[in-house]
This record gives C-alpha cells, sequence and structure tokens, in this order.
DNA sequence: GACTATTAGTTACGATCGTAACTATCGATT
DNA sequence: AATCGATAGTTACGATCGTAACTAATAGTC
C-alpha cells in the first residue's frame, strides 16, 4: 500500500500552520514597527473594535482563542496605554466589562486601515475564489472543532 | 460607507490563526500524551520522514517555517533520541546532513498513523468538497507569499 | 446562613521562544 | 595566501508563554 502513504503536503494542520505562519508575521512587521503592539494586543484591540460592544476577558479569549493569560496581560498593557478601559459588573463583581476608549477607537480605525489593505494585497494575490474557497472552509472547520471531541 | 467598514470576521490572518490553533493543538494532544514529542520535534521528524531523504536544518526550517535556532534545538532532541543522526557533508563542512535512523522512521511510520486518523476525523467534518478547496486555496497563499514583498 | 462547587481574573514560576552575538567554514577578491 | 563577505549552525540572554496555584466573588445545597 506504498500508493496510501502519508502526505505531509496535504496534511491540514501541517499546511495550516504553515500559512498561518507566513500570513501572521508579515502582518504583525506592519503594526509592530508602526505602534510597538504585540499580537495579543493587536487581536484584543481587533476584537473588540470590531465587535463594538464591550467584552470581558474571557469573551475575548474565547473569540480569538488566546489563553486567559496572555489576554489578562495584553488587557493590562492596551489599559496602560488608555486604549482601554474596564468597567466593573455591578450584579456579579467577578466580570469586568471591557471597552475601547476614544483614544483606543482611534488607534482601532486606523490599524484597521492597516489591516484592509493588507486584506486587499491578499485578496489580489490569490483572486476572490480562492479567498471566498479559503474562508468558507475555514469556517467550516471550525463549526467543527468547536463541537465536542469525538469519543476515542 | 458604514457599509465598506472593515470585518475581523473575513480577515485571513486572524481566521488562518484560529483555524491553525483549534486543529495544531488537538493533534498536538495526542502525539504529547503518547511520544512526549513536543511540536518543532514533531515537525522536524516530519519533514525528514515525509520527503525520504537527508535535509539539512536550514532545509528544514524552510520546509516547516521554523526559526532556526527551534530546528536547531529539535534536531539536538531527536538526536539524543536516536531518531536522528548527522552526516558531515565531506565538501562543505558547514553543512550537515541529517536523517532518520531505523528507530526514527519507526517513530515516523507510528505518528503517521496517528496524522491519518486526524487527517480522515477532519475531513469526515467538513467534507471532501471544502477539503480540497481549504488545500488549494492554502496552496494559492503560500505561493504567493513565497515571491518578494510589493514595493511599499 | 454555613458549606461546597464553580467561575473570572491575576500571578508565580518553570519552560519555550527569538534576537543578537558567536564559531566555524567556505568562496571571492586582491 | 591574506582579507572580506556570506553562510550553517550553536548559544547566551532577555522576552514571552502556559501550567498551576491563587484570590475574589457567586450560585447551589443542605
Amino acid at each position: 500500500m506504498a500508493e496510501n502513504r502519508f502526505e505531509l503536503e496535504n496534511f491540514l494542520p501541517y499546511r495550516l500552520n504553515r500559512a498561518a505562519e507566513f500570513v501572521a508575521l508579515r502582518f504583525a512587521a506592519q503594526y509592530k514597527a508602526r505602534y510597538q503592539l504585540t499580537r495579543p494586543e493587536w487581536r484584543t484591540l481587533a476584537a473588540l473594535g470590531s465587535l463594538r460592544r464591550s467584552m470581558t476577558a474571557t469573551e475575548i479569549g474565547a473569540h480569538s482563542t488566546m489563553h486567559k493569560t496572555k489576554v489578562s496581560r495584553a488587557v493590562h498593557s492596551l489599559e496602560r496605554r488608555r486604549w482601554l478601559r474596564r468597567e466593573e459588573d455591578g450584579r456579579d463583581r467577578r466580570f469586568e466589562h471591557l471597552e475601547l476608549t476614544a483614544a483606543g477607537k482611534q488607534a482601532y480605525e486606523e490599524l484597521t486601515q492597516l489591516a484592509r489593505g493588507y486584506q486587499a494585497e491578499l485578496l489580489s494575490m490569490i483572486g476572490t475564489r480562492d479567498m471566498e474557497a479559503l474562508l468558507k472552509g475555514l469556517r467550516a472547520i471550525e463549526q467543527a472543532m468547536k463541537k465536542p471531541v469525538t469519543p476515542d
């Protein structure tokens, strides 16, 4: 069964990781250079700015697949920049509702311009058809991964 | 132009990263538990085992998008396990040709079984059509990313 | 209302990472 | 053949990460 051997080139985790790494690094270079933002910080800012509402740290972690300690540190850092402020929950004081300040929203808008430019660049590289297929496939994967693990 | 606003949900780097994280973590849990392998180690083993020839550390890094220090450490670790050995280049002693030992090949085959199982699981989750579209899109992205950066 | 379990978020600490500096080797130039 | 630049790989070190333990608050149970 030599014809049935394992092909690393078609192994989805390997492929996904490689592509994600390429794409993320090139974009990270842009916002790192111009805003001294780390990746967790950008991802936190993006989640808050994009959903346009206050979120808890846990929500941000779930939305962006970041470990809660990563979120915690990113929130602290953004708070120090005064791009984000905490609002305590009156009913349940364990929660902290996080929201962007005016400066934070401003920064988000600027970074968004970078992101749009990058997305357009990517689109021009691979074409509309491949881009849509890609996004559709990624959605399918995420949808499936959220379900509980199959009983081994 | 509110209709033209930035959509994080369709931003490829964000999406790619999320999906890659999900998929990789679940697979890593398997080989970590059974073989105490780290991710760089698995990736190094996979590259060598899959290409079925000796490679230099630099080649491995280029193939799997790993930083050279990561490769260096993974190679050391696999060498200590006696899954890999170095062969020095007679003509240019800067190069070290790395290849799997019999034990390394054996381990690769076993891990390959895990990987095939996981790939099959993923395939059953999203279907042949989405999987092919996904792999095609990923190939397109990588192809494009390898070209030099556009003059900013 | 005391006890237990659960959840949100922080932090201490050991592990891992990447930048930069290093060694060793080679090719090209003079 | 001495010098300079480039390349393969290693390593020192500061930065970042995630596990586990922690604090604080709440909900449920008796």
